[in-house]
DNA sequence: TCAGTCATGTCACTCAATGACATCACGGAA
DNA sequence: TTCCGTGATGTCATTGAGTGACATGACTGA
């Protein structure tokens, strides 16, 4: 047994989410999360920069599969084409984690702040988006913007994902997303 | 003369935009800020909520006036002409105003606590207008799509304005980046 | 003249965040 | 086996954001 209990990180994501649901955001202090994983604060800024930051763990992962599946899409792939093929990687991706999903969501968008974090994250993945589209040759103002709506398209249909009662696939919900986005601006 | 020098938020403002840009907004405190404007840094939280909040300060008034453009469109015109309403009404209210933004954008992009609160006034946006678009009978999903890709072509548009070096008017440039949705998503 | 209002100042406090330094189990090298 | 370096953690002190409670005093209206 090593000095210290293993994956301090990973207790204090688990500590974090329960706190921020029992009490809200604002309501819990750093030094109660590091206190329910038994860390000190000091700790938890070793491990996050920040209070938000511990709910967005993965965020960074999960931007790297999305680009490699848009730089993966053939190379007669439309814009908007290989747009797509990102976002339904995403779609795979969330498959089995409709539950979790659905708490975290319930905490961000009960605080600001939270909201905030999530939504730079959101700009992130447009920039990266924006970057690889570039890559495979699309002019710099008509990739930026594809990406932005892209990342739209994403942001709407998780939110639906995760507001509806039903157990519909992420995936199936970004490709009807996506195919309203394409009957907003041709009628 | 009164008891204190008049407009103490505007002095709050101007000590905020000149230190911010001078040291960085992480480099001043609100203590400096207010012995700038020759207050107090408690006055300076009775004025603007936090640090961030003194640079957008008129978002709200902004907010106001695009959705009263969105509303007041035809009836006849789909979701995406009157978002174009919106668009274009904000190109006109930022015709005099190129120095300054391109100034605070200068600020606001090297500083990403900035930007978070700046994303999260263009999230305020896009709900208002998904709100007005329902209001004139989009349905909710649709109504969602169009606010949200609205504020993708304006966030983009204004990018660009600010970017460029011509002194292009924002309106025409809000209006060339709406043509390129358009083109995106039809081929 | 007086009472009430309102913006501000003053004081005390909590908490996020960071730097500096100490600790001490573990693993490898002598 | 012994010893040393490493790395994750604890401890301590400090800065600065943000807030609540209370005091002040010029202005206003009766």
């Amino acid at each position: 047994m090593g000095r210290w209990e293993p994956d301090a990180a990973g207790r204090l994501r688990e500590a974090a989410m329960a706190l921020y649901t029992e009490r809200g955001f604002e309501g819990t202090t750093v030094a109660e999360i590091a206190d329910r994983a038994g860390v000190t604060a000091r700790t938890f800024f070793r491990h996050f920069t920040d209070k938000r930051e511990v709910l967005f763990a993965g965020s960074e992962e999960l931007e790297q599969c999305m680009v490699a599946a848009l730089a993966g899409a053939p190379p007669s792939a439309g814009p908007m084409d290989a747009i797509a093929a990102a976002l339904l990687t995403a779609g795979e991706l969330f498959a089995d984690r409709r539950d979790y999903s659905r708490r975290r969501q319930a905490v961000i968008a009960a605080t600001p702040e939270l909201r905030e974090r999530e939504l730079i994250k959101m700009a992130s993945l447009a920039t990266a988006f924006a970057d690889a589209l570039q890559q495979r040759g699309v002019g710099p103002a008509v990739a930026s913007l594809a990406a932005e709506t892209g990342v739209a398209v994403f942001r709407v249909a998780f939110e639906r994902w995760v507001t509806e009662p039903g157990d519909a696939k992420l995936a199936d919900v970004m490709r009807a997303t996506l195919a309203d986005l394409a009957g907003l601006t041709t009628h």
